[in-house]
DNA sequence: TGGGGGAAGGTTTTT
DNA sequence: CCTTCCCCCA
């Protein structure tokens, strides 16, 4: 959107109070922030305003890299922004990975942490139920009656979230004040963080007033917080105490009507009150909707106009026409198969009818509304089934993001048959069965037997000496890629390339299932037991976690029918768009039963606690954000469920869409509308890129799909984390040597000692002659290193390299010396190697490139040299001299990367030389062939 | 028309 | 384990 309106050119251009931005649905949003950021970096209103100035907040990933893309795109093509540098320390993305990347750089303690992500919580705390006071934790009405393991462990972890991010009103009792400090403790033990504890260190860490507090105050001008509608008290407390520290001027964007997180706590009062709590502030209301016809808002409108809500009206641009009795319809089917069967039909008659995403711009063209152009939007999973049924009778390809089916396919059965093997649940022949009925497949049977006889040598018991002590580390994730590649399963053993790729997918997921269970259990028992474990994980809590493997593709997006909830849909839009079941206790959503936390943690000691339960303006809010998704065509419909009694009679808000003119009760006479050809939207996903797997890349195109699109997860080993703790104890001694810090002989092994970390050995004896590895290394190190650390310019430094079409390469670089020789400064770009960690392949030459070039835009200077040091001998190689055309060889390679990721056509290497290193040969032809 | 009792049914998801 | 529906009875 190159022309603002007044509003948005105010929301842009005023940065000297803090400001509210109510932005309704459609209003552009995101295309004002975006130039609100490349606004200030031009510095038009007062004096330069650096990258590292700026903090956005988003709510999701996704969120943040829609906006940043908007931010380099323009900075890419405005000619005045031509010399901002170091992009890289402008901060745009979620508060959390604020968080995590603001402790890990200032306060060195946190660079060995690491955040469990759901599953691996959940594994975690029924690891260490008794130590983590799990047990603890009582029921409000039977002190008696404990939480128990597996069945509680959901709730244990709402509770501690709950706890943690709202506001108190009172007293915890104290066996929760126990259970409390258990469960941070262990996971600080552990080095580990959880989602809520990366904010709460955070905003202790700022209290303490020390490098965090100092670099925020020196750095931080301007504050902006997106969709801050949805902020929950924690998130509340932390902004304002970046507000505190620095004093930025503070901008919020949101809208009241689309709060729909509340059973994280989040509430629209922080939105609502923000005038008061940051004066003076002012605001501007961004209340044209550029999305959708006057139909659909009007509808909306009608809708949310029901709610208590900052009282403003949203006007259609009318960049859509609309068109009454055509456009905008709700319909009564007899039943829910006649319903779906409509939609699928009606997507059949739509398919090709002329659509513009602005009716007013003439050199906008015309094209033909196609698959990914219908979403159906959803108030819970459970509709899916039958809508998917009726689309598939008509052929129409669907994508449903969020059923996770991955153990329904017949590839993960196959891959879990492997364990049950082992378990001796099943036999050999169902094993092989197993594997043979994979859709499209060739395997051979007698490489399948070879896979079988190699598992024969694997059962658990045969992995103990005569005291039943484990006689090497039993790695399921060694056994599945072992069997694979002795079983020679791989994408070459298919009839259709398609086909290979969905069940490779779905193969690498599983090995994401492996890895995730292994990292919290790695080698903790004797090996039947870390089996039988891994088992009851897939059964309880696995089986219905993890999405199917294809779906993960973060390189493409199909042209196919998006079937999603409403909560998923926020953010996005279409030109059409199904709301379909509106019936009663399903939206709005029946309360739900059974029990909760709340069972065990007394309402009352919670602010606001009403929040987490939701209320029919909740529903109502929902409501609202699904209708206006759509930019055109709203079908919104409802039949009695023949087989569920809850869903027989009419939501509630069917009588409140009567009471709009916008819509009426009628099929559209579909027939008559003029046909072209059918062409989904063009949109080049954007791609971001880091050093280490474009340089994998480079060296192999097929490995790059492997690790990149597929991946499987590399089996642990005892030793991994040699590489890394001796890596973050050079950054610490290089960063406070930068900082004029005299260290002694002492702090460096101090320091050694503080940063390593080993996860995956536990109280192995080993552990110790890790650590002094660790410590003799660096020690020697520093000896012959110390005198150069006077030149050290930047340790750890976050590039950026942000080249047309929407590619992104980000990276991080060890070290930059720079050093004045006679009358010229000499750069140096450095890169640590140490061959300890299985996974961390060589560094080449390549991947130096590629940091010359982050280099380049750090600082707008081609650097010198690029070197390597090898820490293994302690020695640095030979510097190598960079020249301009290194830098703009590398560069085209990178675009021709990134053309090969789009089109998707990754040509194998087969060349002993390089799939003799390679780590995934297990499940590479070439690799088999010269690997075993 | 009100309520007792039994049977059925059972969110949303990001970090 | 709790909510909602539905039927039956007063």
């Amino acid at each position: 959107m190159l022309n603002f309106t007044p509003d948005q050119q105010r929301a842009i251009s005023e940065n000297d109070k803090n400001l509210r931005i109510i932005a309704c649905a459609g209003s552009g949003k995101t295309s004002t922030v975006a130039a609100k950021i490349t606004h200030l970096l031009l510095g038009e209103n007062n004096a330069a305003v650096e990258p590292r100035n700026i903090i956005a907040f988003t709510y999701t990933e996704k969120a943040a890299a829609e906006l940043r893309n908007k931010v380099l795109k323009t900075i890419k093509e405005d000619d005045r922004l031509k010399n901002v540098q170091a992009i890289a320390d402008m901060y745009i993305g979620t508060i959390h990975g604020w968080c995590l990347k603001a402790l890990q750089e200032n306060e060195y303690q946190y660079q060995k942490f690491s955040v469990l992500d759901d599953i691996k919580l959940r594994l975690f705390v029924d690891k260490n139920y008794k130590k983590i006071g799990m047990s603890d934790v009582t029921k409000v009405s039977n002190d008696d009656i404990t939480m128990q393991i597996f069945v509680d462990t959901k709730r244990f972890i709402q509770l501690m979230n709950v706890i943690r991010e709202s506001e108190l009103d009172g007293e915890l009792p104290s066996h929760i004040v126990l259970a409390k400090q258990k469960y941070e403790g262990l996971l600080k033990e552990n080095c580990y963080f959880d989602f809520t504890m990366i904010m709460t260190e955070a905003i202790d860490k700022l209290q303490e007033k020390r490098d965090l507090y100092n670099k925020i105050k020196k750095d931080l001008k301007y504050l902006i917080v997106d969709e801050y509608q949805d902020i929950n008290p924690i998130q509340g407390i932390l902004i304002n105490q970046l507000y505190q520290v620095a004093k930025p001027v503070i901008t919020v964007v949101g809208d009241d009507d689309q709060n729909i997180y509340q059973w994280r706590g989040s509430n629209s009062s922080f939105i609502k009150d923000f005038l008061h709590d940051y004066e003076p502030a002012h605001e501007i209301i961004l209340d044209r909707n550029f999305r959708s016809s006057k139909g659909v808002t009007a509808l909306a409108e009608t809708i949310i106009s029901r709610n208590d809500r900052i009282p403003k009206s949203m006007i259609s641009a009318e960049k859509q026409t609309f068109s009454k009795n055509n456009d905008v319809l709700y319909n009564e089917f007899v039943s829910t198969v006649e319903e779906n069967g409509t939609i699928a039909q009606m997507i059949v008659d739509l398919r090709g009818t002329p659509f513009k995403s602005n009716v007013t711009d003439p050199n906008e063209p015309e094209r033909g509304l196609d698959y990914s152009d219908f979403a159906i939007l959803l108030r819970t999973w459970s509709k899916t089934a039958g809508i998917v049924n009726e689309l598939e009778k008509l052929d129409i390809p669907y994508i449903t993001a969020g059923v996770n089916q991955l153990f329904s396919v017949n590839e993960v059965k196959a891959a879990y048959g492997i364990f049950q093997y082992l378990n001796k649940s099943i036999s050999a022949e169902e094993l092989l069965q197993l594997w043979i009925q994979i859709r499209n497949s060739n395997f051979a049977s007698n490489n399948l037997l070879l896979g079988i006889e190699y598992l024969n040598s694997k059962f658990p018991e045969k992995q103990v000496d005569r005291n039943g002590k484990a006689i090497w580390a039993f790695s399921l994730q060694q056994i599945y890629w072992d069997f694979l590649e002795k079983s020679q399963i791989n994408e070459e053993a298919f009839q259709s390339q398609h086909i290979a790729e969905i069940v490779m997918y779905n193969l690498g997921k599983f090995s994401q299932v492996i890895n995730d269970f292994e990292e919290i259990y790695f080698n903790s028992s004797v090996p039947s037991y870390h089996l039988f474990s891994f088992l009851q994980f897939i059964r309880y809590a696995a089986a219905d976690h993890y999405p199917e493997g294809w779906l993960n593709n973060p390189f493409r997006a199909p042209n196919a029918v998006q079937i999603m909830t409403i909560h998923q849909a926020k953010g996005l839009e279409f030109p059409v768009v199904f709301i379909p079941g509106l019936n009663k206790n399903y939206m709005p959503a029946k309360k739900v039963g059974g029990l909760t936390e709340w069972h065990f943690l007394n309402p009352a000691l919670i602010k606001n606690q009403q929040r987490y339960i939701g209320s029919e303006e909740d529903e109502r809010r929902l409501f609202y954000v699904a209708i206006t998704r759509a930019q055109k065509f709203l079908f919104i419909s409802r039949a009695p469920d023949e087989n569920n009694q809850l869903y027989r009679k009419a939501s509630q808000f069917v009588s409140e869409l009567a009471e709009s003119d916008a819509i009426v009760t009628n099929l559209p006479p579909f027939e008559k509308n003029l046909k072209i050809e059918a062409s989904p939207k063009k949109e080049a996903v954007s791609i971001t890129l880091n050093f280490s797997v474009l340089k994998d890349f480079f060296e192999c195109q097929y490995r790059f799909k492997l690790v990149s699109m597929y991946n499987f997860s590399y089996p642990l080993d005892q030793r991994m984390g040699f590489g890394r703790s001796l890596h973050n104890t050079l950054m610490e001694i290089h960063k406070r040597s930068k900082l004029g810090e005299e260290l002694s002989q002492d702090d460096v092994l101090d320091i050694a000692n503080g940063q390593s970390h080993f996860p995956y050995l536990g109280k192995s004896t080993i552990l110790e002659q890790m650590k002094d590895l660790v410590k003799e290394r660096v020690a020697e190190y520093y000896k012959r290193n110390k005198d150069s650390f006077k030149n050290i310019e930047y340790v750890e430094q976050e590039i950026q390299l942000n080249l047309d079409n929407g590619i992104l390469v980000t990276g991080k670089i060890d070290l930059i010396r720079r050093k004045l020789y006679e009358d010229k400064y000499e750069t140096t770009i450095i890169e640590f190697k140490s061959k300890q960690d299985v996974q961390n392949q060589k560094i080449t030459y390549d991947q130096l490139n590629l940091y010359a070039l982050g280099h380049k835009e750090l600082t707008g200077q081609t650097a010198d040299y690029i070197q390597i040091y090898d820490l293994e001998y302690n020695t640095q190689l030979p510097p190598k001299s960079l020249r301009e055309d290194n830098l703009e060889e590398t560069n085209s390679r990178i675009q021709n990367a990134a053309a090969v990721i789009r089109s998707q056509t990754f040509s194998r290497i087969d060349k002993k030389e390089v799939c003799k290193d390679c780590l995934q040969y297990h499940i590479c032809h070439s690799g088999i062939k010269y690997n075993s």
